[in-house]
DNA sequence: ACAAAGCCTGCAATCGTTTACAAGGAAAAT
DNA sequence: ATTTTCCTTGTAAACGATTGCAGGCTTTGT
């Protein structure tokens, strides 16, 4: 045990062999012969050996490393899809560089510079608000786009947005609601669109009108639900049941209308979108649809993984399913 | 415009310098004169020249890696950190390395194998629950703990916990409530610990007795809350008013309480700890102990960074100050 | 005018691995 | 017995940057 971390070349001193040896036994063993296996393996307990990283990497060409670009790592959806992305690239020497796209000043061109920089194997895009020209860049790492997304034709993990808001109204229809609101997600949002559109096209398909009046503004965060709550209350025609974009709006929504003194959902039926963990454990509990996050981070490192190692810039893209999961937060209008 | 990135070599022939004069421009512009100083940086800029990490870190001997030891990352309260981690060490230009210690088997022994593997420039402790006798490495990276642990003397940002439990207790007394019940965290966690004595002596001086069945188990989770709301409805001889130690619990709980039917604060009055995002858009809204997360995150960033710098393992300790934040879940008892 | 001091810059070694290439020896084929 | 083939192993050249050392050219001092 010396006081320095000991180096390939002590181990070769040790087991008697090259390092060229060393670095096969421990790469590729099946090429060196079995007793000089033992020998280097025991040299390599004795010296309590471990590659060095950053050399190998250099002599590989390659980082170890992935950029996972995300809006806000403090919001726990993104959260979620994170501990997905490291339970696949964490065992698979990978490590996960967190870029919040938020904090710094000019995404796009953080973006670019990621791009350019090599400083990663692949990158993991959860940010849908990213202007899709700055893949132009040549020789750019494959890239995995985990959300939904402008830039058409890149391999990506979606989740079946569209079906999801046309479960909501389903739902809510069933009930026997036929006043129906909508909150929104931030306005540049594909995700915002998305669900817009499996909303509109849900209402269309029973020949209900849309009452663009019932239509919402918001951001996906809980302030913007309260905010909602406030236009809702005051307004003089109001829909009996809102589908809310995500599950934090329609926290904050619920929050602010039962504050109000009214009440869930005999006063106003609630959808939201996510299932987050809380949705289940609030009063009433919320009425939501299912995206599995953890999944979706899953699915999107093991889609990079394989991008990277067979060294494409293409690969498949998959659509994760969703579920509308009924609670207490809907129920039939109260005429 | 070349195919591949541009190397300190290309620039050093563009520039017509050597390449050490090209990485002392970009490292100490001072030592270099200023006409070959703005011949190099329009030749970088001419390339696109980006300097090669991995190299760089190889001749430096560093990683440019910190790792991040934390439980869960799915967690909103751990996420809010990493934020204010990220927040501090991606312009110093350093990586983060998440290192979820729920995901794996063992977790000391992950520990041990971070500290020795050389990884890392620094590593942040964000998980309570690892042994302190892995810190026996010799050679070991700099070590900053974000959160209360029993490995005694290192560089720590911690919050006062204790204050915290007697600032939840004293409102709840000041309300007028003298049955005050108390939801820990997991049994081993050194916060729980701080928090139940806190809780303890803040009724110890004032002269209430401590009823120990008043104080049920948790983990901190939202699940756990509900289960203890089951005890509690259940309860002969209930407390008016009940501290929990996190607010995820406290949500679970209120959550459980009026589903069944009970008000909250009418029935029972609520203090959580932590104010989570969500808190203030609870339905009421949950009176809490604030802790600022992002701060905690930063200030451990930069104590790390500190120490890396100077090759200190030591450093100071920090204190953050936490505060009550007076809501709608706390109320007088209704006798 | 000459020595001393100061500025800049280049040379070349180094960080720790990986991996083509070649070479040595043993086994198999002729 | 000689040639061919196969299996292992070693040699040495990268990978791309940083930096101690030394040398050349100015500047300053006397």
């Amino acid at each position: 045990m010396d006081r320095k971390t000991a180096t390939i070349q002590d181990v070769a001193r040790v087991a008697g062999v090259s390092t060229a040896t060393v670095s096969r036994t421990l790469s590729k063993p099946l090429v060196v012969a079995k007793a000089t296996r033992e020998a280097v393996l025991t040299a390599v307990a004795e010296t309590g050996y471990r590659v060095n990283a950053t050399a190998s990497n250099l002599r590989r060409q390659r980082t170890g490393t992935v950029i996972v670009l995300l809006p806000n790592i403090a919001n726990s959806f993104f959260a979620q899809i994170l501990a997905g992305l490291a339970s696949v690239l964490t065992p698979a020497e990978y490590g996960m560089l967190i870029a919040d796209t938020q904090s710094g000043p000019d995404a796009d061109q953080r973006l670019a510079h990621y791009l350019a920089s090599g400083q990663a194997d692949g990158l993991v895009l959860l940010d849908g608000t990213l202007s899709p020209e700055v893949l132009a860049t040549p020789a750019r790492p494959p890239i995995v786009v985990a959300c939904e997304w402008m830039g058409a034709d890149l391999p990506s993990v979606r989740v079946e947005n569209a079906r999801g808001a046309a479960l909501a109204v389903g739902h809510l229809l069933r009930l026997g609601h036929t006043r129906i609101g909508h909150v929104t997600g931030p306005p540049a949002n594909v995700l915002t669109e998305t669900r817009l559109d499996g909303f509109r096209s849900a209402l269309h398909s029973v020949g209900l009108p849309l009452r663009e009046d019932w239509i919402l503004e918001g951001d996906f965060s809980m302030e913007s639900g309260a905010a909602a709550a406030h236009l809702w209350l005051r307004a003089k025609d109001r829909p009996t049941a809102l589908f809310l974009s995500s599950d934090e709006m329609a926290a904050g929504f619920m929050g602010e209308v039962q504050r109000a003194g009214l009440r869930v959902p005999e006063d106003v039926s609630v959808v939201g979108f996510d299932n987050i963990e809380i949705a289940r454990h609030l009063a009433p509990a919320l009425t939501t649809i299912r995206q599995p996050r953890t999944v979706i981070g899953v699915r999107a490192a093991e889609l990079l993984l394989d991008m990277i190692e067979t060294g494409t810039r293409d690969g498949p893209s998959e659509l994760i399913k969703v579920e509308l999961i009924p609670r207490g937060s809907s129920g039939p209008p109260s005429v």
